[in-house]
DNA sequence: GACATATTGTTCCAAATGGAACAACATTGG
DNA sequence: CCAATGTTGTTCCATTTGGAACAATATGTC
């Protein structure tokens, strides 16, 4: 999962800022959004960390999916057909492991996998129906659950924000290195 | 690690829309920026991914140190003195997670530990001179490849994704769900 | 064709992960 | 004081993870 130099995964942090009884000094635990060496990386991730984790979460608990398996479904909803190293090179994940989670999709009906006949390595991958109804339903979790942790910011900052993410996330993925 | 919906874990992604022969179809693996139904979402874990990974990898390279052991060194440099507890809380990783971590950076000398006499349970925990040293490293490390994932953004829009990612990070702390 | 090299998908294995239960200590309420 | 409950740090264990090696197939070079 992403992890930031403190790994949050969810969200909560405790505020005591109202000065009670601290026995160890300085107890703000808060305190280290303001005072890490990188608080763009670090607020990044833990933003990140607030959408992704509880979504993950959900669709382990609803659809008894765990991440990986997701990550098949979500690419192959949005291609017409990939063969897992596709998967693998747009998930940025081991081959291995989208092995694993091709083949659990596979026992459960969500992809299907017909052998390439142009190259005997590889197989191709389709998204079934019901692989494609359960993706929209899990994408509807992460898309609620976005709104839910942005919703801080104003319909303004919000486009503004969606724009600036746009442009770095371009430049990032074209670093390459 | 933090994952998107499809686990972005470095930042490379092959760009190839230069509409060269492609047996199969759709084959821009960048597609997924524009189509995912959460692309705020999912720039900002793959921004955070682009940005942690290599930099984890680093650390474990060069220092040795795994995630959740550089965890402990960031927050207890952040703060005086900790409990293992604290630094759970803090980082929102699982205590058994930290217990490990705290062992193992109190046998490399980078943190040190002391019964707390007003409280049997637990433990009251320090960085060391070695261990601050070796934070203000890696911190260096994160720092400069935060700037690299970044430096899309001209000085401005630096500024202001700064100010937008503050405001969202502060209210998404206070969720608390 | 023959041989070296690359790629795909898989298995193996060592490490990391996190939920659950646990002992030790603390706190609360009688 | 005593019992019930909560908290801290730890261990246990099942699952997940990803590097490495592997067989099968493909490509390139002679």
């Amino acid at each position: 999962m992403l992890f930031c130099p403190t790994a949050f995964h969810g969200s909560e942090v405790t505020a005591m800022s109202d000065g009670s009884s601290d026995p160890s000094g300085s107890r703000d635990l808060t305190a280290l959004f303001d005072t890490v060496e990188f608080p763009d990386a670090f607020r990044i991730t833990y933003l990140g960390n607030a959408i992704i984790n509880p979504v993950y979460d959900a669709i382990k608990r609803d659809f008894g999916l765990i991440r990986p398996e997701y990550t098949v479904l979500a690419c192959l909803s949005h291609y017409p057909e990939l063969t897992a190293q596709d998967v693998a090179t747009i998930s940025r994940q081991p081959r291995n492991t989208i092995s694993r989670a091709v083949h659990r999709t596979l026992a459960e009906g969500y992809i299907e996998r017909a052998p390439d006949p142009e190259d005997g390595r590889q197989a191709r991958l389709r998204i079934t129906p019901a692989g494609r109804a359960l993706h929209k339903k899990a994408a509807a979790y992460m898309a609620a659950r976005q709104e839910e942790v942005l919703a801080g910011l104003d319909a303004g900052e919000r486009r503004t924000l969606g724009a600036l993410l746009r442009k770095a996330a371009q430049y990032a993925a074209a670093l390459r290195e």
